[in-house]
DNA sequence: GCTTTCTGATTAGATAACATGATCGAACAG
DNA sequence: CTGTTCGATCATGTTATCTAATCAGAAAGC
């Protein structure tokens, strides 16, 4: 019989294309990952990949397979998942969080877990918008905190609080702006504007509400955090749009950085927290839900403090 | 993580509400059971069966885990016997066949098989084809071999022979029938029938091409095999429908026993095997479709050679 | 051409997962 | 009360699976 253990070395097999780095990736040696694999190839009388010099390419038959290890693999997580938490806020849930959210989200929510006393082994994985839904969708994820707008691919979304976009610069070019008139973002010039690398929704999301496209000129300075970007703006390299949740951090952080709120209608993003729509029982969902906006209710009071 | 192996289990003890029997089932002892039960219990953190004396009860929990571990079975075997058997007729085949067509074909499939030097480990399961049909479905029989018309719960049916129903009976009753005129199936008393125990589908299919319903009077005595019948009829205890297939092993087995052939349009049943349509590469399906074809057809010429 | 490096296979020994056999206690029938 | 049935538990043995060390072949560097 074929076993779990053979399908999830498989599957990680075929996405790192190696035998090594996929061992690295289930947590075990080498040697354990290719007698599985062997073991696999045993029992199916078929050859599943050819051992290629540097790579390794599945068969005819190993593409069969692992698409079915795919859905075997998601339908048992599911499972183990929905069953777990069926009971409420309970036992491990491992949850994913987008980099421009989780630091500033996530000290204030586990503190809150924390004091609720609750029985939680909680996992925390940090990652693009992107690959967040797509582990949701198959199991390694139970749910996570995402931006919307952006395609939910099919989950539940449930909206947790609002984050507004905020201007950030250094002290001299805010106090420049201001003293015109009140700036809208649609007046902005893109080239003026650092934003976070490729495939981070904060810049996309900030550049649709201003009707602007990413152009070329943008200062690709590979900036993947938000902390990196405001340590840039507070130097006098730019302008940047902050979100309200990171404004509180961020200040202090960089002290020399000023922000200016935008007039009404502000530009905005959603907070949602998505999980897959099978999810049966819903309470630790709607649990979870509320520690999380009470966490960025707190974080939005702090901010509206201070612009 | 859960296991296949819990799964299993856990669908045994589900099926045979008993920790001993589902143990025995799954070949291994009561301890080994009840551990991965506990362990399954365990991870998913919740109950799934209620001990209770002399029986048990699944949970809410457990129902909806043990609907989802037979979809992830039946989705491994599924996946284990297309891949095993993509490459023709080799490996390991678990053939289902209904019990009157069993002890006749398979003695010259199987020496047809061994004959064509394949290497094939064969099982063979017989059983009555509800049960063949819905094991086909969930992956534990690869395919069967029933007899058509039948419902086949949307599998794949490939005819592989026609097998005719002829009427079998002491010499005497057989010669006064022939003394009147050709019978027919439609003149026969129900009265005078033997037929095979509930739920054989030969009783049925031939009861319906006579236009007759199963009658209370029947003498129900419990015949479960074409032999016992074969048997009983001989010595003139009545009358009974008998397959070509089964003709020559029978006249063999009960030389008393007389047979005469129906006018057409003979009373007759569809062999057919039967397979998931799912099953993706099926060589080895019509090999196999031709091997009991060339071994069904030579039983009906040699039953025809006799009636 | 010769080494170095990278990669997967192989082997032997350690470890964890799983099974067994014996035994216990609760529930029930006689 | 006694014997029986059934599942839990415990000590122990077996097998599956892992690791660490090593090997062999192909590409890349010198």
């Amino acid at each position: 019989m074929l076993t779990l253990r053979q399908m999830t070395y498989f599957v990680a097999l075929a996405e790192q294309r190696s035998f090594s780095a996929a061992a690295e990736v289930v947590h075990v040696t080498q040697p354990a990952l290719s007698q599985q694999i062997k073991e696999m190839e045993t029992t199916l009388g078929t050859r599943l990949v050819e051992r290629l010099p540097r790579d390794i390419r599945l068969t005819r038959a190993g593409q069969v397979v692992l698409e079915r290890c795919h859905e075997i693999l998601a339908m048992t997580r599911n499972l183990e998942t929905e069953i777990r938490l069926s009971k409420g806020l309970t036992g491990r849930l491992t949850l994913g969080v987008i980099p421009t959210i989780a630091p500033y989200l996530l000290p204030r929510a586990l503190t809150r877990i924390k004091s609720a006393a609750l029985d939680l082994d909680m996992r925390v994985r940090e990652a693009q918008t992107a690959e967040l839904v797509s582990s949701v969708q198959n199991g390694k994820l139970d749910a996570a905190v995402i931006a919307l707008p952006h395609d939910t691919g099919g989950l539940m979304a449930q909206p947790l609080f609002t984050d507004h976009f905020l201007l950030a610069g250094s002290q001299s070019r805010i106090e420049a702006l201001t003293a015109q008139s009140a700036p809208r973002p649609t007046d902005l010039s893109p080239d003026a504007l650092l934003l976070l690398d490729e495939g981070h929704c904060l810049a996309d999301q900030a550049l649709d509400v201003c009707g602007l496209k990413r152009t070329r000129q943008t200062v690709d300075l590979g900036a993947s955090s938000l902390a990196t970007l405001c340590g840039l703006v507070a130097q006098g390299f730019g302008l940047t749009f902050l979100p309200e949740i990171a404004l509180c951090s961020e200040m202090a952080a960089s002290p020399d950085m000023a922000v200016l709120r935008f007039p009404e209608p502000q530009p905005e993003r959603t907070v949602a927290l998505v999980r897959r729509q099978s999810t049966e029982v819903k309470t630790w969902f709607n649990e979870l839900a509320v520690l999380l906006t009470e966490a960025g209710e707190e974080l939005m009071v702090a901010a509206r403090a201070r612009a």
